[in-house]
DNA sequence: CTATAAGCGAGACGGTACGTCTTGTCTTGCG
DNA sequence: CGCAAGACAAGACGTACCGTCTCGCTTATAG
């Protein structure tokens, strides 16, 4: 039986618990309904130990959203810009409107307008990674000599991801595939040689 | 002498003391810092005054974000398309990101994500006004037959816009002249006449 | 039809509502739940009606009160000591604990332990002209030859009545007419001829 | 140091401050100045830890009230009943009028005329073992054989003392040791051998 | 026979206290 | 030494009444 936290280190199962508890309540009652209290009370956990191990809860939401990100947003090279970005901007749109982290980052997105802290950490613990990812695409395209060297891959990104982002913040108009399709043609027919 | 409130209508000296109370405390304090009991005392009002005319603090925002939108972000003729919407567009970012409605705004995006309620009336109330004012150079363009006639407005406007938004809301990358003029360079490489 | 109040005098319709309205209140909810707002409600009068005539809920249930005390509680000369005292307790306990006007002196006797200036008004008004009535019994007798003329009436009727008041308001045991007739027993044992 | 309260039991430290505080808001503001938040802030207590123990302020005031009664009004055995009767009555007036136990039974008492729960505890836990302490005299009496063994002792009681508690409560006559001797003159009379 | 002034209903106002909820800290004793 | 349990101080929540105020209607005289 696993231990319940001892001298030799704190207990994965209650740190589960409180992850998985954070991610149940966010996804039925919303962000308001995620509090330290709540938390504790659905993992059976006390809320010192929350406290010991997490500075808030959106510290806790944040390890919970972990890797999601990555795991989810990582592109895959077929050797052609048109048909990489087209299937990476789907699953974005995808993540982002149709998916349990989604949810939680449009959550974290939301909480980080009110708390800068947060925003930093939040960019500089996923959101940096994840441009890194989305500008493979562009990378590889490079290196094909499929578009110019010199290509400012950032303002490029804002392009092509910015709308979707908007999308999905903002309007919450839904992000179909002629959309973000659209997206990469406007991008190929300014940049594509 | 101004009335203070009777059968035959609210008090418009404590409407402003709330609204100028609560645009006061999210500048100083940020959204957190906004409570009614806070509004209550600083604008020298009573609780049951707010409550009575306000369901929640978001409502205060929303009646104080008011028409500042509107009148920050109507865009003007000057007969060009290019310069209609590189003006706009960098009016947009300014507004956004260097005033105290621009800060109201993003603190009710932030909390729309958290409140889809908040989310309907935000987009009902104020950003669908706000769409259409965006399109005006777009409407004048094609009127003028500077735009194909079956331009998909909407769309050409998430393009546009969108990654403002998403730099503002998300990465928190400054929004200068170079990044929105390029934007409407994108924009006319692919429209224009 | 009855005025409603014009620039020759109140409107006795509104102090009839109100004090109907006091009444009923305390008699269903008890003396919290008698509040000025309710009494308004209730009367379908105005809060300012009520503070125009009355300077607080007591006040009003003071004259709703009125004249109940004397009208349940004047005692009638037999012409027997005896016979006059303990009909005048066995009524003045029925008053107490079965009536309603018992009820409101009850109440008010109980707010007087909070407010000493209510005590004094409840005295004045209404308790020192009962203790009047009820030594009107001693007072024939002493006329009569009955009682000796040096008799101390006050202390006489504090033996008498006290013990009734106590029963109802401190220790709520009934006040039947055997102990009534007790008292009466007693009295008449030390100082009847 | 006192511990602050844990699992294993609460503060008696912010229990005496709680107890303290309302004794002294009795004294110096009245029974209306008794309030929940009053007493939090001057026993430097949160209110949740006032209603985490006490259903209400009258609560508190029953536990403050305490063992004060039994402390002061506990009869001693002089072997003689005069004696013992005239000593207990005039320390039973003198805890009513002049002491701040005495302050706050009168306003219990008066606040259970309109709450007939309180009513019910004050007799339970403190009136009805009160009256077998003043009973306790003329029990030492029975088994002397200075009083019939079929003497009612409630009664009787009701006689010695209820004019004591209608003078304090009701009238506000001030009660001198010659009333209260003059009670003790009159049982007497009527029942000793 | 009209003007006017007082009483009225309605209800908004600044306040105070209510009883509840959550926060983040602490203390304890178990394993 | 981590943990569950839970008491604690703090403070915002939304509600109920308080007592004050202003408004516009009604109505009985006084001019």
């Amino acid at each position: 039986m696993a231990h319940r936290g001892n001298r030799h280190g704190r207990s994965e199962e209650a740190r589960q618990a409180v992850l998985e508890a954070a991610d149940d309540l966010l996804a039925e009652r919303g962000f308001a309904g995620v509090t330290i209290e709540g938390i504790a009370a659905r993992a059976g956990v006390a809320k010192q130990t929350i406290y010991r191990w997490w500075p808030s809860k959106v510290d806790v939401l944040l390890e919970a959203f972990g890797e999601d990100m990555a795991q989810h947003l990582t592109p895959e090279d077929h050797g052609d810009l048109g048909t990489d970005l087209r299937t990476h901007l789907s699953r974005l749109a995808e993540f982002l409107t149709g998916t349990d982290p989604g949810a939680v980052f449009r959550a974290l997105a939301g909480q980080a307008q009110h708390d800068p802290q947060l925003a930093t950490r939040l960019r500089d613990g996923h959101l940096s990674g994840q441009r890194e990812r989305d500008g493979l695409p562009l990378r590889w395209a490079i290196e094909r000599g499929d578009l110019p060297a010199d290509l400012d891959v950032g303002t490029a990104l804002d392009q092509l991801v910015g709308p979707v982002y908007y999308r999905v913040l903002v309007t919450g108009t839904p992000v179909t595939r002629a959309f973000t399709d659209d997206l990469v043609d406007a991008f190929l027919h300014r940049h594509a040689r």
